[in-house]
DNA sequence: TCGTGACCATACGCGAAAGTATGGAGCCAG
DNA sequence: CTGGCTCCATACTTTCGCGTATGGTCACGA
């Protein structure tokens, strides 16, 4: 998590992978406004000069970085949920991977915090509409009418980004993973038919 | 909503309330970001010279104009649904003010979308253990267990926050009106018992 | 060894937004 | 009509973060 780097090729020197991956670090814990090029040059123990070698401009490291999470960690988990047949197992799997990979999800809430942002709104926009599309799938295969199952797939990735949104740095005070489980079970009772 | 200014005092001079009030429209619209006293001058049809007579710094606007807004509405509307008696009434009429009082509810989500500031976190903290409070007494009234009081309460609050953060600017396909109404019926069902 | 290219340091320019200094126009009491 | 108070304009300074310009170092192949 806190780890120097991995490729440290020869001496020191850094690759935009590095980059990227300090940028995602620095994302799930500041938000967007966090990643700035001077700050992440400190931490990475270097000065602009060595970012503007690598990437043409802030953006373009912003791009690389969202895109590169929602690659690995976005259609990696999308992947492996859609694989459970049983909808109230695909549910519980998707609320349950929020305490496990909390890396992922920190985030996936930290660009719902600035979804205005130009570059964000077009990829916050697509995840909702993929999980929604699961979602509604899920609950349509359950035996939903077509109509009942937008509804519910709505209320629960609502209840999944608000969740989120709750469990950020404005106190809440911290559920812990007893309370937490139980507050699981309970959505999974409401929201998936017996 | 865009009307010039309500007490034009003599002849174009402005009051501390008159930007408060402006600032809420553009906190309301474009987010704490946008609330810059030079844009806000603009608007106003003055120059910076105008607000640093009233204001001495833009955080005591920013924070002014919140706690106006907090009392004003927030204070209003938790006083009026908490004389509601049944708890599936008090929940209906906490959704139907969503599309109500839009104004309002803009506000509040801007606020959760900045809700890293320091300066809106503590108010956040407040208005959610308030709601949070409501909603959990509602439904211990209604029969439920204190802990699953507690975790309907929670669901359905952040299903709210979640639901307010999907309608904003970015994409997600703007419900009509009739589609919105059946949503709203759709969670009440399913989120209140029968 | 030489030189070329990858990676980085240093120093600067620049624009946006906050905040400051100061003076001016209008109104009201005396 | 005059002094003072309220509200505002103009011009300036400061800060911060992005971006640029330019040169330096180290490795590696010919």
């Amino acid at each position: 998590m806190s780890a120097p780097e991995q490729k440290p090729d020869s001496r020191g020197r850094l690759s935009a992978t590095d980059w990227e991956q300090a940028a995602l670090d620095v994302l799930a814990q500041g938000g967007v406004a966090a990643v700035a090029v001077e700050s992440l040059a400190r931490t990475l123990g270097v000065t602009k000069g060595s970012f503007y070698w690598h990437f043409p401009t802030r953006e373009a490291l912003l791009k690389a970085a969202i895109d590169r999470w929602e690659q690995r960690d976005e259609d990696q988990v999308i992947a492996h949920v859609e694989r459970i047949a049983d909808p109230r197992e695909r549910l519980r799997e998707l609320f349950q991977r929020v305490s496990r990979e909390v890396q992922s999800h920190l985030v996936y809430a930290a660009l719902l915090q600035a979804s205005d942002h130009p570059l964000v709104q077009p990829v916050i926009e697509r995840i909702s509409r993929r999980r929604l599309a699961l979602l509604t799938a899920a609950y349509a295969e359950a035996g939903f009418e077509p109509r009942a199952a937008q509804h519910r797939a709505r209320l629960a990735y609502t209840a999944y980004s608000g969740f989120l949104q709750l469990n950020q740095r404005h106190g809440m005070p911290r559920m812990d993973q007893e309370e937490y489980q139980a507050y699981i079970d309970h959505v999974i009772e409401t929201l998936v038919p017996a």
